[in-house]
Formats: structure tokens, sequence, C-alpha cells
DNA sequence: CCTACCGATCGGTAGG
DNA sequence: CCTACCGATCGGTAGG
């Protein structure tokens, strides 16, 4: 029975439990911390203790499983900054909760991780396409929290959007677990970043 | 005779004229816009018009081309910031002259770009030590500029700092050559991180 | 899930 | 600067 069977029956498909779950968290630690291209199929296979062909019996493609996990990252911090923003009113309050909820998301070193949402320089053309056109769609959520902001005329919402969700997505960059949380630093973030 | 050689004369060593300038050059584009590992030997001989092992009668190794060129392109950095930032005397005003120089230089398709400050995950761990420390050297001159800043209490300076840096240098992962400029981007940064 | 292998590509070198 | 090549590694596959 393939994937989308169980998925069509509506099965548990691939938590933690499952083998497929366990090899798709490994391969997105892994893809978080080295990279696409830094991350061989041996290496996944290797932290998951099976030869790197051994893989393909649970994946399609090295880029087939990027996508997945990108997708799935995606999806999940959605929902996540969705839950998070609904519970506040005043504009400001919802862009710090938005700013809070992905950076939980972004830098929790477990689960799902963004597997570098920005890096797609590294990945092949032909999977690039899927990968930007899924962060767009993730991205209109900004653009309506950034349209409901009162900002001073000289910002330019546009602008003001791209340069917030730059500055979220580096984080991960320099980010080192320790003395800051990421509420801290969406804390921060929120103040620089407020203006009225 | 060796590089170092000719060095240590005075003589020109590389400039666009040489041939190995026009390699540097060449190889320098290809890292900013493929990344370190997206960039193979044989890419840079073939934009210069040569086999790839041909260039090693230039250059040491990849690692020691791609060592030079950072280090290069913060060279010529600094100093185009230095000189921006002396011409100002108000706080701000200085804080935006070193952004603008920065994006001048770092946005810049042409000349010694930056090849990515930041995809030191894709670069080889032996390398990697050599980059962090001439990068913090660099960061340091934002340091200053921060320290003198009139900032609010609620705002961490280090921390402050880092956004900053990490906003500057993801500009490069989104800018696309055409309605906005190098300074317009500025003029809205140092406008999104101006509090007083 | 392993063995054993494929074709492609990588950084780099010897020798001219 | 080229020819011709090295050893290593890559994504992926057949067959069990």
């Amino acid at each position: 029975m393939s994937r989308t069977d169980a998925q069509a029956k509506g099965e548990e498909t691939d938590g933690a439990g499952t083998r497929r779950g366990q090899i798709l968290a490994i391969a997105a630690q892994l893809f978080a911390r080295k990279g696409y291209r830094g991350t061989s199929m041996r290496d996944i296979g290797e932290a998951a203790g099976v030869l790197g062909g051994s893989l393909y019996h649970h994946i399609k493609s090295k880029d087939a499983l990027f996508v997945e996990l990108h997708h799935a990252a995606l999806d999940g911090a959605e929902a996540h900054i969705a839950k998070a923003v609904a519970q506040e009113c005043d504009p400001w309050a919802r862009l710090e909760a938005a700013c809070a909820a992905l950076l939980e998301v972004q830098l929790d070193p477990d689960s799902l991780t963004m597997p570098m949402m920005n890096d797609f320089r590294e990945v092949p053309e032909s999977v690039r396409a899927a990968l930007v056109e899924r962060r767009d769609r993730f991205e209109r959520m900004f653009r309506d929290l950034v349209a409901a902001l009162p900002l001073p005329a000289e910002i330019d919402p546009s602008l003001y959007r791209n340069l917030l969700l730059s500055q979220l997505n580096s984080v991960a960059d320099w980010y080192r677990p320790g003395r800051l949380t990421p509420r801290d630093i969406a804390a921060q973030i929120a103040r620089v970043f407020r203006h009225d």
C-alpha cells in the first residue's frame, strides 16, 4: 500500500512513530545544519543506521525528500503562527506573536525544523520553483499582518515586510541556544520594527 | 617570481589587468551567485575560457581562492564604509552611511563582490575559522557605530547590532536590480532601525 | 535492508 | 595552458 493510499484512508502517515517519520526527522535536522548540498544520502543513512541506498525504499529521490520536508515545515509553521496570532487583537501584538511563533519553530533543534528556507541557491533549479511557490504563499500571512499596521508614511510597507521576513529568516544563521530564547529575540525584533 | 615577491617589491599584484585578477573577479561572481559548493573549479575555468585544471597555475586551491576573495571583499568594504562614515557627524547619519556603503559593495554585480559572507555552512570546516575571524573584525566597525547611538533603554545594543548586520547581509538573498537602488534600501533600513 | 555496482562529477596533479 | 589522469564522493538502481 502506497503512502497516498494510506493518506486517502486517513491512517497515520508519517508520525515520529513510523520508520519513515524517523527518517524524515533525521533528514530535516541534517538539512537544517549542513544545507542541501552538504547533506548526502549516505549522511542521512548513517544517522538513521542504514546505508544510503536503503533510504530509497522510503523516498523517491533526494529532491522529493527535501521538497516534502520544506512543505511540511511551512505547513507546521503556518498553523503555529495562525494559532498565536488569533489570540491577539492589537496589530503590533499580532505581529510580535507571529514573529515569536515563527522563531520558535525555526530555532527548535528537534522536530521538523525549517530546512533553511533561504538556501534556494543550493538546491537544483528543478526543485526551486516548488519551494519558491510554497514560500510565497507562506509570506502572504505576513503581508496581511503588515498591512494592518499603522506604519508612518515614510516607510514602504512592501519593503518593510521584506526586511522583516529576511530578518526573521536570518536569525537561524547566528542563533545559538543560550541566554536568549526565541521569544526574547522576537520581542527585540518587534521593538526594532515597531514604529508609531 | 611568486605573488608574495611581487607584493614585497610593490609591483601591481592582481588588478583586473592581470590574468590572475581576471580570474579572481570571475570566481568572485560565480561564488556570489552559486555559492561555494555550487561553483566548481571547472565552472570557473569555463567562465575564464580555460579548463579547470589550468587554474592551478594561478591559485593554490579552491579553499585558498575563496579565502582570498573573502578577505579582499571585506578589505574593500571596510575601506568604502570608513570613507562614507567619515563624512558624517550625527550618529544616525553615520550608521545610515555605513549601511548604504555596505549595500553598495554587496549588491554590485561587478567587481569583487562579497562571496556570501553568510554561507559559512557551505564551506569546509578548515576554512571556516579564517572567515569567521575576518568577519568578526569587520563587524567591530558596526559595534562602534551602534555604541554611539542614543538607543532607548529597552533595546539591547549587542542584539540590535546583530539584527542590523544580519539584516544587511540578507538583502543580497532577495535583492534584484530594478526599481530600488542600494541607497533606497539602506535608507529604509536606517528608518526602521532608527529609534530615538 | 544489504551487496554490489552504475555513470557523473568533484578537487587536484604530472608532464609537457 | 592542455592532455590525461587520480582517488573520492555523489545520487541512484538491480536483485536479492
